[in-house]
DNA sequence: GGACGAAGGACCC
DNA sequence: CTCCAGGGTCCTTCGCCC
């Protein structure tokens, strides 16, 4: 393993600037239901036709494949729309001319805005839990496993994915596809071990190294690779690459030696996102570095297909081979026209984008301000389930587990160390009813260090203990708004949701709360559906709208000077980077305000930019109107895309 | 024209 | 035998209320 990585580590080959590198399999997944994402690593010798075919004999006739082609079909529809008015545009010239004006304007003013004095890296474990779990049993190893459950499976490995068996595959399937595949039941515990292990090696590259999960690592190296090159600017490119590309050697083997032999695979670029996009691209065990220079940032970004870039997922990728772009150099030879097609921020977010541009800055100064979340949810899937008083009963459950969760680690503490108070003794009951109760106990009566990571909940509390060692506290916390989550057998997810006058984490206020939402929704199913039962198959209650116990002093601190204010609607986005392109000269914009998280997630966690097409149709006038006309100049597209 | 609440979605791991 | 998760974030649209 050790030869194997240093061969790779060895060769600092950058990437050629025409990318053509990159040209990866542009093998379109005809676009269908079950990809599961296509070219994962180690896939390479899958029989996809045949997958498929099992996948789809597996699914075929379900509620669930109904669902999905309910939703397929609405996708084409909006694709239909979409089309005709690309297609309009293609003739139609007016239009047409004041979007290529802004395009160019909005380009113009994104080139202003590139970066390339930071150097980031993106770690990423490989398939992290199967890996700990082989590490920890070395007859897993040549054995096709995968770690989940019959439900969904979380990982897989590459034994495994020879079969076509991939993560967020349910197990029944994988079964189907490999029938000697182990599953092994998931233990957090010791991931989270693990990715401590590597998280104490990050920090020694990045003390304010950011884990979006257990697996995942954004970290600013510019430090470390300047000390590399003994603190002097580096005097030729090929140097600064060759430092660049040893620092990323350095993290992954120090990360291997710590944590016992894992691997992982990392990016190396100028900002987070190509770093991201990078730590893909030399999967497992290896590590890309996209170069420090427009020109190569260009040619790589642009031969990716489009489902590569973060934030682009199989809806959009669908809905943009529609219109005929498969790369991202096609978005941006049309941004003019996906200016006139698309929401005005998928748009400018995709131009952006196209250019390998993205603001992953982070703040040295804000290092004070906290990650806050920005709600808290809790749902369950069990079997389909008709009677009114079982969910109710559920939804009980779930609400005195949220109310406890959101009172902090103290009420937790003693929640873990009685066993049962009597909310709890109440939802167990409760749960055995509603026949969601699998796990339940055992969960509830878990001490506080128990509880589920969340996707952020790693960014400060990947441990349970801060360097110092001392127990790191759980701020209790409030909601004001309460939504229910309903899930109906045939797949259909509502959601309904109120606004409380105060901000509540009261097991019974929240549990009364959700109550009355399902049964109002229970109630108009049945006027609705000739008495019909709603049935359901999950249950989820969230809250939002939270305020923390601890920032109550953080208030009383800004009274008395600085500080900016984290929670509540007021987002300190102003605006959204790529929101205004015209402001251009906002280099204040990343400068402060943001806390840390915020800024390194800023553009991966941004993006779900969809848009809907039916507001587009009904009002193209509009649509058209606030394009800032004017201008006019001959411009060929061609001219979009030469790097001046 | 906002700000805010509600509902529905896309996406990520 | 088992039959598609769960925890988050952000975007968009719409309606209501200034």
């Amino acid at each position: 393993m050790a030869a194997e990585r240093d061969s790779d580590v060895r060769a600092p080959q950058a990437v050629s600037s025409d990318g053509a590198v990159y040209e990866t399999a542009t093998g379109r997944a005809e676009a269908h239901y079950y990809h599961f994402s296509h070219d994962k690593a180690g896939m390479g010798s899958v029989d996809k036709a045949k997958v498929a075919a099992v996948v789809h004999s597996m699914s075929e006739g379900s509620s669930f494949y109904r669902n999905e082609e309910r939703r397929d079909a609405r996708i084409q529809q909006q694709i239909e729309g979409m089309r005709r008015r690309w297609q309009a545009l293609r003739e139609g010239g007016l239009e047409l001319e004041g979007a290529a004006a802004t395009a160019r304007r909005e380009r113009a003013a994104m080139e202003t805005r590139r970066r390339l004095d930071r150097v980031w890296v993106v770690v990423d474990m490989d398939m992290f839990f199967a890996a700990v779990e082989m590490r920890d049993k070395p007859e897993l190893r040549d054995q096709p496993m995968a770690v989940g459950g019959t439900g969904m499976l979380s990982t897989a490995n590459y034994a495994a994915r020879k079969f076509g068996v991939r993560s967020a595959m349910p197990g029944f399937i994988a079964l189907k596809l490999c029938p000697s595949l182990v599953i092994v039941r998931p233990n957090y515990d010791k991931y989270k071990a693990a990715a401590k292990l590597a998280k104490q090696v990050f920090r020694r590259f990045d003390p304010q190294c950011v884990a979006l999960s257990l697996d995942e690592a954004y970290l600013d190296v510019t430090d470390a690779v300047s000390r590399k090159l003994g603190g002097l600017p580096a005097a030729e490119m090929a140097a600064f690459h060759e430092a660049v590309w040893d620092v990323v050697a350095a993290i992954r083997r120090d990360v291997s030696v710590a944590t016992g032999g894992l691997t992982c695979s990392a990016g190396a670029a100028p900002n987070a996102m190509l770093a991201k996009i990078a730590s893909d691209m030399n999967k497992p065990d290896g590590q890309c570095l996209v170069p420090f220079d427009a020109g190569s940032i260009l040619g790589f970004v642009g031969a990716l297909p489009l489902r590569k870039l973060p934030g682009i997922g199989r809806v959009s990728e669908t809905q943009l081979g529609g219109l005929g772009l498969r790369v991202v150099a096609d978005v941006r030879d049309e941004a003019a026209r996906l200016h006139c097609v698309l929401s005005p921020r998928m748009a400018t977010w995709l131009h952006r984008v196209s250019l390998g541009i993205a603001e992953s800055g982070r703040s040295g100064s804000e290092a004070g301000a906290q990650y806050r979340r920005k709600s808290i949810s809790l749902e369950r899937t069990f079997r389909d389930e008709g009677s009114l008083a079982a969910l109710q009963a559920t939804v009980a459950k779930l609400a005195s587990k949220l109310s406890l969760q959101m009172q902090g680690s103290k009420a937790a503490a003693e929640a873990g160390s009685s066993g049962a108070d009597g909310r709890q003794a109440e939802a167990g009951r409760a749960g055995s009813e509603a026949g969601a109760a699998e796990d339940d106990g055992v969960q509830a009566a878990r001490p506080p260090r128990g509880h589920v990571p969340g996707f952020f909940g790693m960014a400060d509390s990947d441990s349970d203990s801060d360097d110092a060692g001392r127990p790191k506290v759980r701020p209790a916390m409030r909601g004001r708004t309460v939504t229910v989550k309903l899930k109906l057998a045939s797949f259909k997810v509502l959601q309904r949701s109120a606004t409380l006058a105060e901000p509540t984490n009261s097991a019974e206020v929240i549990s009364a709360a959700c109550k009355r939402l399902v049964a109002q929704e229970s109630e108009r199913f049945k006027a609705a559906h000739g008495g019909r039962p709603l049935v359901l198959r999950l249950l989820g209650v969230k809250m939002h709208g939270l305020v923390f116990d601890d920032d109550v002093d953080e208030e009383e601190r800004a009274a008395a000077g600085h500080m900016c204010k984290l929670d509540d609607g007021s987002d300190e986005d102003d605006g959204a980077d790529g929101g205004s392109p015209e402001r251009a000269d906002s280099a204040v914009v990343g400068q402060g305000r943001r806390p840390v998280l915020r800024a390194v997630l800023d553009e991966r966690l941004r993006q779900m930019r969809r848009h809907s097409q039916q507001s587009q149709q009904q009002h193209p006038a509009k649509r058209a109107r606030r394009q800032p006309g004017g201008s006019s100049g001959q411009r060929s597209l061609s001219g979009f895309v030469s790097i001046s």
